[in-house]
DNA sequence: CGTTTGCTTGAATTCTGTCAAAGCAGGTGG
DNA sequence: CCACCTGCTTTGACAGAATTCAAGCAAACG
């Protein structure tokens, strides 16, 4: 069983040594090197795979612009959820920011896993919360917040996104254009 | 058994007789009349209500001004689901925009309601892969799009809202003043 | 009929986006 | 070892758009 993939469903619930069994069954380990693509925009995502080490992102293209939807660290789960879900063709990319190990589970994969370890629907209900509650505290921080003031944030909450990622990316997850974010950190260097 | 609550569970799974009598019993109806609090910033979410008819919203409090985070309309869940899952104070208020018919459960009705149906827990976790979704989409639209293209992205899905919230509401819900809405307003009606 | 509430308008300010260009690595090949 | 590319960051100038503050106006309500 992989210790990394255990540990983060054991913060959530307990199963038995048959039940890790039919997980590690289910998982298959992926090497990826930097910058390739996981999935493409129109394309179905077949597959939500476990971060064992590494950084990807994802990314919605408009007008030939990338808009950085989120990040993805070591220790999570990484997929297009609502193309997963729904089955509909994936609106965003996702590719590799660094060498990454993944392990993969298809949907079948999960959705036999849920039939066999009802504790796993559980799981997949608090991992779901969480998403969710993430995802709405990040719409809040663009109501609530000026782009200053969420790049401050950020480089209190997730310190590790300013030293693995360019600017220019993180200014797209900002909402914001890399100029403008030059001038913020400009500004609040001057400050001080 | 409270036809709405079922037709809204039933899209998700389906249960035997004595499992909706369990859930009728969780749940207790409760009238409010429209401008009234469901839950205050500071306060624990201890219940998550089911909106039968009426239509609320969660706001955020800052500096004084109010910055709407989502509306509920009828035959949807209601509540912080961040303090009712984590447990921690609410950072939001929710209060009533119309009198509204509700079905409220406590935190321990749907912990036992969890237990003692397990088909509910694929309910629960469909249920929050939904919102995330949703609430994804919604981060999205504020990288992706401007407060104009918003206005008409909201026109088009979700003309409920148009129909029934006051304007300075939804300016809020859409990140910008009034002002700024009246003005996008006139631009769009003088270009016709 | 006066007050409240919500929508609109105006003027001044601030900030971001855009476009263009220049600086600054780091890496490659000659 | 150096010149050169290439990708990323910074800077400048300008136009566009939103915010802020203030005031006016209309409809709803007691």
């Amino acid at each position: 069983m992989y210790p990394s993939l255990q540990a983060s469903i054991r913060r959530f619930v307990s199963l038995e040594e048959a039940e890790w069994a039919l997980i590690a069954a289910a998982f298959h380990p992926k090497e990826v090197s930097a910058k390739e693509f996981l999935l493409r925009k129109g394309q179905v995502c077949r597959h939500i795979a476990f971060v064992e080490s590494g950084l990807l992102r994802y990314y919605y293209l408009v007008g030939g612009k990338e808009m950085v939807g989120n990040f993805f660290f070591e220790n999570s789960f990484v997929g297009d959820f609502g193309s997963f879900i729904t089955g509909q063709p994936a609106v965003q990319f996702i590719d590799t920011l660094e060498d990454c190990r993944l392990l993969l589970a298809s949907h079948s994969d999960w959705q036999q896993l849920y039939g066999r370890i009802p504790a796993l629907e559980r799981f997949g209900r608090l991992l779901a919360e969480g998403l969710f509650v993430h995802a709405q505290q990040r719409t809040a921080s663009f109501l609530l917040d000026s782009p200053q003031q969420r790049y401050l944030n950020l480089l209190k909450n997730r310190p590790k996104v300013l030293q693995r990622v360019p600017q220019y990316m993180i200014a797209s997850y900002l909402g914001i254009t890399p100029e403008a974010l030059s001038r913020i950190r400009r500004r609040l260097a001057l400050e001080k």
